[in-house]
DNA sequence: GTCTATATCAAGATAGAC
DNA sequence: GTCTATCTTGATATAGAC
């Protein structure tokens, strides 16, 4: 009975393999640069039958945003089951290691500047904005144990702290010190990682 | 001799206004998002006539980008006579907090994400990148004493100190705190500078 | 150097056959 | 549901008169 057709999974692969490649080229170019026709000829198949999946670009865009955050809110779920971790603080600590892993694999779609096309349309996406308060929620609940803890510092709002994360998620400074060349991938995130929690002043005395 | 034509006054501020007015766009949609036709109804001229002071809209973008160093630049020299800032690291401080303002204000470009049609242009544009090299070399040298002082983490390679910086001065984290609602612009930017130089973890013990 | 009018082209979206 | 061919729009850039 939850037999699904062969037709049925056919369908929903290849929807995957089109919000794969918009989550590629989203990273890649971001939203206003990625075309349709990119789209269409790095999944192999007609512009025409795109529009017969998705209803325009921003839709688009939303499916493969929704997937982002999916796949941050599977890594949270690994991560409080991950012995390795023990506190909520290294939870959050691994958890924007990851998100700077993906950044640099190029898997993460950048958030749309607060200017984007894509914004108006993402605030319009149910699905996305619900997943994004999960993500929120999740996330603040963290922040918030971490801070009494006093692995966190408790001065900062919870709020600034959630979105210092998100900032990092699509920090412009992991492809500026990537393109120096200094650096391998695990030492950026290592660095950027320490100057995001230790902060770039010094520390001790 | 040395007089200038009212002639030439004139071109001057008319390019002047032109800068300006890419300059606001810029930073309140980004390069991709920015029409030439609105620039010229900014401005308040025909879009032919842009074009006879600017040979395309990357040279438009290039004017304006190249403007914002400058105004980095006329900074720093302000922040190394004011006896109010007495160290490096103090300064370095003090121009983050400049730059945050500048964004707040809607006067700061925001930096091309890594594919921005406008960063090819900008790599090729010589008078940017002679200014730029600029900026880096005397942020490199406070950012060098600073370390030298003890007062910026040593550990961290300077490289890493001056790309996180450029990218705190157009950190999303900025706007989106500002459309959250909860603290005006100057809290904003206080708690964001405390977050970067002291970082989000807890301090002490 | 400024304007109006237009050329040119890229890109989102659709028609209609199979 | 996939294709080829086409429509339509919006945006960069230019022509040509004044």
């Amino acid at each position: 009975m939850t037999r699904v057709s062969f037709k049925a999974q056919m369908l929903r692969a290849r929807e995957d393999a089109i919000v794969a490649a918009v989550n590629r080229l989203l990273a890649e170019r971001g939203f206003d640069a990625m075309t349709v026709d990119a789209v269409a000829a790095e999944v192999g198949i007609a512009k025409a039958s795109l529009y017969k999946h998705f209803e325009s670009k921003e839709a688009l865009a939303g499916a493969a945003m929704i997937g982002a955050v999916d796949r941050a809110l599977v890594e949270i779920e690994r991560l409080a089951h991950d012995p390795e971790h023990g506190t909520d603080f290294e939870r959050l600590k691994a958890l924007t290691r990851w998100a700077m892993r993906e950044q640099l694999a190029g898997e993460m779609p950048s958030l749309p500047s607060q200017t984007s096309a894509l914004r108006a349309a993402l605030s319009a996406n149910k699905a996305f904005v619900e997943r994004l308060m999960q993500l929120s929620d999740l996330l603040g609940a963290w922040i918030g144990a971490a801070q009494r803890a006093r692995q966190l510092d408790a001065k900062l709002p919870s709020e600034v702290v959630l979105y210092t994360l998100y900032a990092r998620a699509c920090d412009p400074a992991v492809a500026l010190l990537k393109s120096g060349g200094n650096y391998d991938d695990e030492q950026i995130v290592e660095l950027l990682l320490q100057a995001c929690f230790g902060g770039i002043a010094a520390r001790g005395a």
